[in-house]
DNA sequence: TCAGGTGTTGACCGATCGGTCAGATTTCGG
DNA sequence: CCGAAATCTGACCGATCGGTCAACACCTGA
């Protein structure tokens, strides 16, 4: 049984990864989840909170992937940081709204905390990149492998129709491998069980 | 001298770029122009006629690199595809608020002609690669490498502050290069043809 | 000097937005 | 069966938005 606080949580995430934050109502949540607003209202105190709510699962799970700790690891090329893109693109595909949400809207929710702490996540990644990766062309490797991904599979109008998500998900990790030099004799050989 | 509507142009692009369309007001941008919103009004028919106004250069540009009949060129792996790849990352660097405007309000600008216009350009590209690409891989290849280039330099959050221009364009035109196989010889890890 | 375009403005309008509130309805333990 | 808590709703509110309009200042050519 989904309670009426989980359908709309789903809704708004659809809608404002498809139409936008502002440019959504709470009234076209509401009608698109059958009930008014006036209940929108009553499970979420705000309209913001709302969004808050519906984007919490991704970016707990962001925090996973990003966690400092982890993120030592993306020095060396070896299997941890092959194991860091394969989490990377896994989280891509499996919160394709919420990360949609985060690539498409950033700049427009910088102030919503949780946007911005998504934001921020990201940003050291970038700080890491800056103090532990030498060569600029070390650094743009990581931002187009990044960003290159997040946009793919997120971003709106390149991403293209996707019908083949695991043949997708091999073929994304494969690339990313070789552009980072992970393992630099298999890269393109398939990726292994998993 | 500028004109009014050259100046409004100018902190239009901006404000939209910096806080997206929906949540700048024809009041602000009037603010910081100087002038009262129906100034505004008087210059340009509506706020949609003012974004289209502003962002025209841009999709000229864009026109001219994604013609058709240079799209053609990118087939084969020689100079052409180079020179492609050139032009785009210079179209981002000289018109980086727009591009960042189409790059990450893209799904909630859709309504706009202009920008419907920019998207429907991309996915020309899109397509030319469905029909004349093969393999999965070398697509992705593409969308990772267009892409991050597109959220490295037009991006929000990852966007690293790019103090040095000229190294971000030399850096990124040899990584998406290498990404592309532009000069196969050269490529770390040519992978087999197709 | 004067007539007429050009640019600019404050006042105003209807629509829509996010959010509040009092009350109706449903649910459920005792 | 009952009463209280949880859930849901229509009516309403203030604010803000995009856009209109009549009036005003300014420049320029005749």
């Amino acid at each position: 049984m989904t309670t009426t606080a989980d359908e709309l949580r789903r809704v708004a995430l659809e809608e404002f990864a498809s139409a936008g934050y502002h440019a959504t109502s709470i009234q076209q949540i509401a009608d698109r989840a059958g009930v008014s607003k006036a209940t929108v209202l009553y499970h979420f105190a705000s309209k913001e909170v709302l969004l808050e709510s519906a984007l919490a699962p991704a970016i707990d799970q962001l925090d996973g992937i990003l966690g400092k700790a982890r993120l030592a690891a993306l020095r060396t090329g070896g299997e941890q940081r092959a194991e860091f893109l394969r989490q990377f693109v896994d989280f891509l595909l499996q919160h394709r709204s919420a990360a949609s949400i985060f690539v498409n809207q950033a700049t427009t929710l910088e102030d919503v905390p949780i946007v911005r702490r998504a934001n921020a996540e990201i940003q050291l990644v970038s700080g890491y990149l800056e103090e532990n990766v030498g060569s600029l062309d070390e650094k743009v490797r990581f931002g187009v492998a990044l960003g290159g991904a997040a946009y793919l599979l997120a971003g709106a109008p390149l991403a293209m129709p996707v019908q083949d998500l695991d043949a997708m998900r091999a073929a994304l990790i494969t690339v990313l491998g070789d552009l980072l030099a992970v393992t630099p004799a298999l890269a393109s050989a398939p990726t292994t069980s998993d």
